[in-house]
DNA sequence: CACCTATCGCAAGTCGAGTTGCTTTATGGT
DNA sequence: ACCATAAAGCAACTCGACTTGCGATAGGTG
């Protein structure tokens, strides 16, 4: 008991010009609490990116942030996500082709940053004891990239029988896999070859 | 089952009973350890194995595990590759579509076991302040299966310009975004449908 | 067989994630 | 202005990964 005196602030003499950010609540904390992730986040990196450590930055006790996040990884999940919401938008050039390298270019983009890699490596944690409740982030943008081959079939420039999700999958899992196994670059080159090979295929292929 | 007090001359007739506390050494605890690690990983899962449990198991202090292995990481890890090491062979069949299709069929298969699952998302989190580089199994497995296609081309089936690791990135990578991401089920079918995509492009073939 | 040393057992401890019971305070509503 | 209460603070744990100092011993060597 004696050992902490920090009992109480004595009515916080100085006096500055915003209002004393002691005991923040609310959506004041939260907003602290996630600037100070984020901030942590491209400082520290990942793995310096403790939960004790947000916590102290935001001026915000532990607890506070396991009641509202539950788990570092919510938190920095959170954190992310709000950050990088609108990072991979859908164009919409009328060429199949280029709006596959346009979107993958953007996300092959988002994948060289720190907070892009952060976000895929935490996406891959799931437990497997307990329920299916990760966020499906990458997931639901690579589905949401499916329409722009959709609109390419309806354009005529694919075939009806043409496989959106796969087409999707296959262009997207190899720049997942590269970021997450063997860390090799994701060059523009990458991507638009890629997307030729899923387009042309390996043999017809007039490559690029 | 667990117990192996065979194949050393045990020898102390003195009094005591077998029940002395059998300290194994070098090679034998060794193998013992990793016996245990892998009988875990199968029973209770990559969550469940945890190295107290693993040392328990092999009748063996926490502390030579870690002094022997350093991580509960490196122990896993060494404990699944000597395991599922000869679990990919290279096909061939002299047909590079049938070559692929066998390939990955065995991928997705590995991938659909716990302990593929378990060294797939163990050879992601390789650490970024560290230099320790993450053994690269996968990228070598995948860069192994890129003769596949190198005889493609050298029997004609394949255009000259074909890029083999491009190809078996795509493929491999479908499967392992869907292992570690969506977690959806790696279906014979998929396996076929994304060779074909990759061999025949969206557009293009109708071969099969 | 006696000796040496790498190897193992053990206890105690650090550190970060996550939890719990209880106290305190900031707000919003009347 | 006052009061009820949700939201924060705080301390004291649990648990698993990982470390360290030291004592005990198995195993091979002379």
């Amino acid at each position: 008991m004696a050992a902490t005196p920090s009992g109480h602030p004595p009515a916080s003499p100085s006096s500055q010009a915003a209002a004393a950010p002691l005991r923040r609540r609310g959506e004041r904390m939260r907003q602290a609490v996630l600037a100070a992730t984020t901030r942590l986040l491209s400082t520290q990196g990942l793995a310096g990116t403790t939960v004790a450590a947000v916590a102290r930055a935001a001026g915000v006790h532990e607890t506070s942030v396991y009641r509202r996040w539950t788990t570092r990884e919510n938190l920095i999940l959170d954190a992310l996500t709000t950050e990088l919401d609108t990072a991979l938008p859908l164009p919409d050039t009328g060429e199949v082709r280029e709006d596959l390298v346009r979107f993958f270019t953007a996300l092959a983009r988002l994948l060289d940053t720190a907070q892009g890699r952060a976000l895929l490596r935490l996406s891959v944690e799931h437990d497997d004891t307990l329920a299916d409740r990760r966020l499906p982030y990458w997931t639901e943008r690579l589905q949401r990239a499916a329409v722009l081959v959709r609109r390419g079939v309806e354009r005529g420039q694919l075939p009806a029988g043409t496989d959106p999700g796969l087409v999707v999958e296959a262009v997207g899992g190899a720049l997942f896999a590269r970021t997450l196994l063997s860390g090799a670059p994701l060059g523009e080159p990458l991507v638009r070859d890629l997307v030729a090979l899923v387009l042309d295929g390996a043999r017809g292929g007039r490559s690029r």
